[in-house]
DNA sequence: TATTTTCTCCATCAATCGATGGAATACTTT
DNA sequence: AAAGTATTCCATCGATTGATGGAGAAAATA
């Protein structure tokens, strides 16, 4: 059960970390009900009972495939903050959003996984969601939205996650939106990047309308 | 089967009415695969038998869902155009996100249903999906975005549909956002609307940067 | 009222689901 | 080689799923 030292437990190559890999797949395409057990180790090529051996029950499997996603999307984020750092903030948000379309077009399970849990029902209560919060405190500081003492305002976190759900949008409806919008692969990616860099770049680089209609404490009309 | 003048056939009052609307909402709840045609009919306190006689076999039953779904949002629609008609720009935007917010708030299951549908995999291939890039188009010529023979442009139409998944994402997330950002729902409906205007406004308005990054034809960097 | 049609429920089906026990194999250690 | 451990597979379980046939009740038609 606890292996002694652990050493590179889910590696790409041992039979642990294949199965992982394959649920993420899986789960990422069907979403939690839609996704079976019998799938999974059919996508890997081994009976159903090595899948039991490894990881345990299905909820344990779909946790330990969104924390694994997680750590994946938080291991991204870091590395946008590293290329963005010091530029002016409206090429900081073109190269995060190229960034970001980049790897979740590689890996698009992962925005997949993360907006079917935003619409499922509550049930699967991951303590691990704290992160996310964590993650948006931080995409605002890089960005300069944090208040004086480092705090992150609720309005700014909202905005933020807004912001990253506008790009899960695009990329975990590539199939839907393509078929609506009659383009290939490459063509709709390059459109969801521009219509994400039309929607986002004015908005989090602060060319606002002289008087916002109802934004913020601006609520009178003129 | 084929019910001889079919009067108020799908009417809250009658039985094919009833099962429809707790469909609608087992299914925005559960997604496809999680919703079962007994927790439908448990939901409507009927026989499951009923509910094959009423609606066929699952797909059936939840293509009509959809149906029903989109014919609202559909309707909707059309008033939101009717209430913007004449106003300015901006204040188009501020109404419409309003309304939406609004509706959506009043009928999250859509929303759900929507975005499901977009992140699943294409196989309910329902060809009344075509209505969606039509209902974008409608949007765009009431924002004064199409070019000048009334057609709307790709980009444009992208662009659009971003805007609406935007919208999705806050009202069909509401449950784990609420939790994340520690918010009781009204708070979290208003918080989510200013995000959106905030998110929204700017881009479609034209606050748009001089130099826009990468934005659209404008591919030259200064 | 008699008859036909429409509707609802009970019982049941095969298929598939998540999950387990135990035999057989592969690998490590002694 | 022998003993022990770690891993994989086969067979199977009970529960739940989507779906159907047929009996009976309700309503409409004659």
């Amino acid at each position: 059960m606890a292996t002694p030292l652990q050493k590179a437990q889910n590696d790409r190559d041992s039979m642990k970390g294949r199965i992982l890999e394959a649920a993420r797949r899986v789960f990422g395409l069907y979403g939690f009900h839609g996704a079976t057990m019998r799938a999974i180790c059919r996508e890997v090529g081994i009976d159903i009972s090595t899948l039991y051996y490894h990881w345990g029950e299905k909820d344990d499997l779909y946790q330990a495939v969104i924390i694994d996603a997680t750590d994946c999307l938080g291991r991204w984020l870091t590395e946008v903050e590293l290329a963005i750092k010091g530029k002016p903030l409206v090429r900081r948000m073109d190269i995060a959003i190229d960034m970001m379309c980049g790897f979740l077009a590689d890996n698009p399970e992962i925005s997949r996984l993360i907006l079917q849990r935003y619409m499922s029902d509550t049930r699967h209560q991951i303590s691990f969601d704290r992160r996310v919060p964590g993650f948006a405190a931080d995409i605002a500081r890089s960005m300069g939205l944090a208040e004086a003492d480092g705090t992150v305002s609720t309005s700014t976190k909202t905005r933020i996650l807004g912001m990253m759900m506008s790009i899960y949008s695009f990329m975990s409806g590539e199939n839907m939106l393509r078929s609506m919008l009659n383009l290939d692969r490459e063509a709709y990616l390059a459109e969801a990047r521009d219509a994400l860099k039309y929607m986002l770049i004015p908005a989090f680089c602060g060319f606002q309308p002289p008087v916002a209609g109802t934004i913020g404490d601006q609520r009178h009309e003129h």
